[in-house]
Parts: C-alpha cells; structure tokens; sequence
DNA sequence: AAAGCAATGTTGTCATTGACTACATAGGTA
DNA sequence: TACCTATGTAGTCAATGACAACATTGCTTT
C-alpha cells in the first residue's frame, strides 16, 4: 500500500506541524522544506498551501490571535470595571505562559512587517475591547480621574511586558515557578486593584 | 591605486552597517554575505570576525547592553528612590525608542537562545541594580509594604512592555509623537509617582 | 634588518533553503 | 464520461551559512 497522493488535510497539518518547531527551534529553526520532510510530502508542497514563508507565519499569527481573544472572551463572565480589566490582563498572560512560541510569533517584527490585513485588524480590534473596558471601569470610578489614552498604554504595557518577561527562559530560570504566578497576579493587582 | 588587501577596521565597520541593516530589513534582512557586500570586502571575510551569524548578533545585542546600561547610568544623577527608579525607568524607554533595533535584537528570542555568558551576566547584573533601586525606594517609604519580587516584576514589566509598545510601529502611527511622550512619563508615574 | 608567525582577507566549494516553472494526479462536476 | 480545478511532484536557480585551503600583511623577536 503506497503512500495516497494527496495529503488530506496539508494545511492543518503545516500548521501545526510548524507550531511545533516553533517553539522547539523558534522561527530561525522553521523552514518550508523542513516542514515538507517531516510531513512526508514532496519539497514544493506547502507552496500550494502558504506560497511564502512569511505567509505562513503570518497564519499562524492569525491563528495566535484567533486564540488568544478567545482566551481573554472569557473574561466577560466578569462584571465590567476592574474585575474584567484584571480578567483580561491575567487571561493574556497567562495565554502567553501556555503558548509561548505563538505570543512570540506575535511579538516579532520580522512577522508582523508582513502582517496581513486582517491580522492588523483583529488586533486593533483587540484594543479597541480594551480601551472600552477601561472607559467602563472608570466610569465604575476607578481612576477617573486619570487620562484615558495614559491608561490605555499602562494596561497594554503591563500586560504585554508581563507576558513577555514571563516566557523569557533568563526570568523564568532564576524565580521559582510557584512564586510566579501569585506574583502576577499581585503585579497586576498594583495597577487594577 | 588599488583597494589595500586589509580593510583596516572590519571588525567595527561589520558592526556599524550591520545595526544600519537591523534597521532597514530587521534580523531576518541581515546576512554576512550582504554584510560583505556593502563593505567592499569577499564573502568570507566576516567570518574572521564573527564565525557564525549568531555570534555576530551575540555582539551586536552585547554593543547594545552596554549602551542600555551607560544611558541608564545617567539616572544616578537622582536621588535613591522613586526619583532614580522613574530617572532609570524613562531612560531605558527613551533609549529604546532612540535604538530600536538594537532593542529588538535583545528582545529576539532566536538571539538570547545563542546569549554568551557575558551577556547574560550584564543583564543579571542589570537586574540587580533595579532591584537594589527598589529596596533603596523601599526604604525610602514608597510602597513599603508590598514584596519586592512582586515590586521587581513589576518595574521590569512595566518597563520592557512600554518599550515594546512605544516601538511598535501600529502605535507609533497612531499617537502623535508629543503625546506619546508625556503618556510614556505618566503612565510610569502610575506606578512611581 | 630578516625570519617567523599570527591576524586578516580571498577563492573555492558544499548543503540548505526559498521560490519559481512545468508537469502529474485526484476528486468533484457538467 | 470528459473536463477542470485543487493539490502534489520533479527540476531548477540564486542566495546564504559555513567550512577549507591558500594569500597577504604587519608585528615581533631575534
């Protein structure tokens, strides 16, 4: 019984499979061949499906962010105001902790200069939902009297460098791994509580 | 007259145009051969310097910790505490915006995964400094009851997120560049101020 | 000053990769 | 059944990283 022409599902199976090398090897380890090899398909086959390395980091960027809305979607089981802004925060982290090579693929200008449209969408989008949130929690009281637009780029900065600090092998080797996650929580907390 | 067979200074003039070319096409852009290229020089000759393409960005990031470190000496004008934490806080900001790609590279996975020990320990030591800033602020009264560890990651969040952010391009775009300024400085005196 | 030697640069080469073209096959549809 | 489009293959090319063998330069040590 010989190897079926077609693959089946090609595509998904680049996707993950790269989703794999990529936190492996990161995205210098990634390569449209490689892919080819471990998927037991011939070298130009991605091709039909991602016609550039770039176009296929950039799916999974989409996907990334695909994910990681939905992470933080489950922050409005919580009341807007506070509680939710501290949802979505702490989702984000924590969705970085959990898929580190894909918050990574989302954090690396080399990806995100070819970001495609509704990549950069999605994102703006994104933070849109944020700054609706902080609009929400204020008009809740807190911290009204502050500048919105100052708070918006305290929330993106201190969710973003959290997760980023968080996943980066040098912070995550010299504190404990227990101590981390209730330290998050309270670095947060400094701002949101 | 022809080209003198020893370049004179490779070593230096590798560096230089490599952070131009970090710049302009961002890691994935720079490669030895292109280095060579643009310096007049044959295709191997980098490799007398810099064996590896990893050990060239190794340098550049170790060029790059170095000028982090002298702009952020510059905080020691202030006094201990909070005023020096914010003096080291916005330094470290505005050097990133000033040296945006050096700031990428040592954000760049794919390049901290090859760090060098010396590396390394310049940041520890980094590190340590923030943290003896925030016992010395401590001390001082601020925020004398909240942990340390929670305090250190904290300031480096807080920190390396604005960084990141205020180079985005996305955010560069959309907020005029006076704004950004004063809302870098506010929203760290969220947390110092 | 001459000999030796280490540093630096060059030429040649190879494997890997991204990307393109022409061709093959499968599976659905008219 | 006959197309026809999506998907996979084979072949090729240029760019690159990396290595080896060789060439030149200039310092150093007598």
């Amino acid at each position: 019984m010989t190897q079926p022409y077609h693959h089946g599902n090609l595509r998904q199976a680049l996707l993950e499979r790269a989703t794999e090398i990529l936190s492996e090897k990161g995205v210098e380890g990634l390569s449209l061949r490689g892919l080819a090899r471990d998927l037991g398909v011939s070298h130009a086959a991605p091709l039909r499906h991602f016609s550039t390395k770039a176009e296929l980091l950039n799916a999974i960027a989409l996907e990334g962010v695909c994910s990681l809305i939905a992470a933080t979607k489950k922050a409005d089981a919580q009341p807007p105001g506070t509680a939710r802004l501290r949802a979505i925060m702490l989702a984000y982290v924590n969705w970085a902790i959990a898929n580190t090579e894909l918050h990574h693929v989302l954090r690396n200008p080399d990806v995100m200069r070819h970001a495609s449209d509704d990549l950069t969408t999605l994102l703006a989008s994104f933070a849109e939902r944020q700054k609706a949130e902080i609009r929400a929690a204020q008009d809740a009281g807190w911290r009204a009297d502050e500048d919105p637009d100052v708070l918006f780029l305290h929330l993106v900065s201190l969710t973003a460098g959290t997760a980023i600090v968080s996943t980066e092998e040098v912070y995550q080797q010299r504190v404990p791994l227990p101590k981390r996650q209730s330290n998050i929580e309270d670095s947060i907390d400094l701002f949101v509580g």
